[in-house]
DNA sequence: CCTTAGACCTGGAGGC
DNA sequence: TGCCTCCAGGTCTAAG
């Protein structure tokens, strides 16, 4: 589901819900949610922690807490949303329920839950430590695609031997962080390239095109609140409307650019929309 | 080091 | 209505 823009948007929502609260009790029921200890230690550790700061790395949210860092990764279909208790308790146990696999008690009496269809989401706890962005979870993580400390000529020189179409490059979270299917197809057709360009065939000015590209798509996106497609959402219901700014992907007929047909087809094992014709592959 | 299947999960949409 | 196949905004692993 949610690519960099939409993750800032789902950390806004929640930060001013859950900013000093304490978590009163933990209660989560998918064993493999909990991807470094076990649900117990987790249920345990969180309790009567209170949320301190908050953070995004890529799709990556951190959650700082008083003695742990709480790292959550929503994959494709994690959602959170907090509710009073009289809302929670009229959920239906089958239709609203049976997907929510984390439930937070908080001690202003609401509860934050986690609900996610199809179980690829994952949460990581660790003792809290100086630099949260030191994590072992962030060993392979590069720099974010908003950093400002991000330049064109890192992507550059991190990207000589790749073979990989240039798609994969930028889905790849190593190299740039919180990219996805939707936001990859936008970038790479404002910058004029195409998605099978070999990576490595890309000179500096490539890469200034696609982060200035990747900057602009992205800070625009936050500003409508991120993408939704599908099932993406924010603080329960909310849906964003940057879809109605999407230039290329999920597009059928004519590139608005240069009025020839658009393309679908799968490049790298994923769904890419893009214009030979005006995308250029190198 | 790099690349590519396959796996992990569930539900909605469309074809028959 | 039911069954089948394909599809989905992500990432890890195993193997070449």
């Amino acid at each position: 589901m949610p690519e960099a823009p939409e993750v800032f948007c789902v950390l806004q929502d929640l930060k001013p819900r859950l900013e000093g609260r304490q978590i009163q009790k933990v209660s989560i029921t998918h064993p493999k949610l909990t991807a470094n200890l076990p649900c117990e230690q987790f249920e345990a550790d969180l309790t009567g922690q209170h949320f301190r700061d908050f953070h995004r790395l890529g799709k990556y949210m951190v959650f700082e807490l008083d003695d742990f860092d709480l790292v959550v990764h929503m994959r494709m279909e994690g959602k959170f949303f907090v509710l009073d208790r009289q809302a929670f308790e009229a959920l239906d146990p089958i239709k609203d329920r049976k997907h929510i696999h984390a439930i937070f008690l908080l001690d202003d009496g609401r509860i934050l839950c986690y609900r996610d269809t199809r179980k690829f989401g994952r949460m990581h706890l660790y003792k809290k430590q100086e630099d949260w962005r030191a994590l072992p979870v962030f060993d392979k993580i590069g720099k974010d695609a908003l950093d400002p400390l991000l330049c064109a000529k890192e992507l550059y020189e991190k990207t000589r031997r790749r073979k990989a179409p240039l798609k994969n490059v930028l889905l790849d979270q190593s190299v740039i962080a919180g990219i996805g299917n939707i936001y990859a197809d936008e970038i790479l057709y404002a910058a004029h390239l195409s998605p099978k360009t070999i990576a490595s065939h890309l000179d500096l000015d490539d890469w200034q095109r696609i982060l200035d590209a990747t900057r602009a798509i992205l800070n625009e996106s936050i500003s409508c609140k991120g993408t939704t497609i599908r099932t993406f959402s924010y603080g329960g219901s909310h849906a964003g409307s940057y879809q109605d700014q999407l230039k290329i992907h999920g597009k059928e007929g004519r590139c608005e650019r240069c009025e020839n047909e658009i393309v679908h087809e799968t490049v790298g094992q994923r769904s890419t929309w893009y214009c030979p014709s005006c995308q250029k592959e190198k």
